[in-house]
DNA sequence: AATTAAACTTACTCGTCAGTAAATTAATGA
DNA sequence: TCATTAATTTACTGACGAGTAAGTTTAATT
């Protein structure tokens, strides 16, 4: 196999030719510190792709270092152990769910609503790279400290789900229910789509969110009335 | 650790003292056999046991040999090897929730009312010893062969579900919906119920499988009609 | 040009664990 | 009582893979 060492190559700012010869280092020591960032990040993402598609205990440090052209050893030097480059997949899938929330909070109107566009967005990260690590990342494979971090911010997530749920119980938006066991259930069914869900499926992940808050919405038993579904 | 040799001591049949010398012989043999079937279905229940526990790949077949007292080698006499000990374990779970389908499936009304059924028992299932097993039971450790029949018997549970979601579509009892997605976002719910359900939870399994069937049934949305539940 | 630090490699160690060979003990049957 | 088969053990092999030591090359700093 041929060393393309195209974790360098790869790198988004070309070695610039006609380069400005001495601008304030600063720029430099910055765009070195980028440039080691996005490497990190390249080796997360071949992580978690190799994870996704072997899972976390068929996949060698070995196999992590070769999709992206390098040696083991320097896993190590950019990213801690096994054990932490599955915690950074995690966080990675983690953060674009919390942007989720972040962007549906302040989206006004009904709790309802804002429960909807949370779970599209949800829906929207467990089917990009990082949904396999994120729904799967176990406690077991992790040390107390990570293990605990991990349960954090699930937690997080969770929580969320349920203020959203009360919210929509008090401004009449959402039929009342157990929060607990009814975020339970929704994000269960998300985090499910991490199982099946494998690249070229017939529906995009919108249309997928669609359906399954349709069902969340609408439930299954036939209505006289008929609510707007988001 | 003390050998109690428990495969053995736990034998439901104790060793008849006062035995009748000589009857058909047949009744030993099946005595034999279905002792043999006891000791195996315990080697597997441990597996689940601890596969649920501590993980698939975190537990070794010592591990599952001294939970029940016995040394490794006695597991290959058992269970052909690891892959067939997680397929068992696999087997014993979906063999559940076909029971649960069974039993509805001839239970009179609607569709909707046979699907609440099917769910209730998926749900018990799911919270029993297998329930792990059954759903991380992953592909991606089985090989070629096992991992098919695995896919299969996988297969045959979503397509009760959608046929069911059809039948309810057609007699009225279920609204209008894509039976695939549908079937995925409940599915999805009930399995991850294996993810946070440990031992000694709030609620029973069956209440928590009412609370779901509440989502599922009724939705979010308020309703101005009131149908019943199930 | 000399010094230092970072990026990256080769070549190893060391533990764990699935799986097996070969022996031993207990049970069945003739 | 002897022979055969099943149940169970002890004691091993062999591979794989996480993690490391020690080196080499490349780049930044003075």
């Amino acid at each position: 196999m041929l060393k393309t060492r195209s974790l360098t190559a790869k790198s988004v700012t070309p070695p610039r030719r006609g380069r400005p010869p001495s601008l304030s280092p600063w720029r430099d020591a910055a765009a070195r510190d980028a440039e080691r960032g996005r490497k990190r990040a390249a080796l997360i993402r071949a992580a978690a792709q190799a994870f996704r598609a072997n899972g976390f205990h068929n996949t060698s440090l070995d196999d992590v270092a070769a999709a992206v052209g390098v040696t083991k050893p320097l896993v190590y030097h950019y990213v801690g152990n096994k054990q932490q480059l599955l915690f950074e997949c995690f966080c990675t899938g983690v953060e674009q769910i919390r942007a989720a929330f972040e962007t549906a909070e302040h989206s006004g109107t009904t709790a309802r609503a804002r429960l909807v566009r949370v779970l599209a967005g949800y829906a929207e990260a467990i089917t990009g790279d990082f949904g396999w690590c994120m729904v799967r990342a176990e406690d077991l494979d992790l040390d107390a400290t990570l293990s605990a971090r991990v349960k954090q911010l699930k937690s997080e997530i969770d929580q969320g789900l349920r203020r959203l749920l009360r919210a929509g119980i008090e401004d009449g938006s959402i039929r009342s229910c157990d929060p607990k066991m009814t975020a339970f259930a929704v994000a269960g069914a998300l985090n499910w789509i991490a199982h099946w869900h494998r690249g070229r499926d017939a529906l995009t992940p919108a249309e997928i969110a669609a359906r399954f808050i349709d069902l969340f919405v609408l439930g299954l038993a036939p209505r006289a009335d008929r609510p707007r579904r988001r």
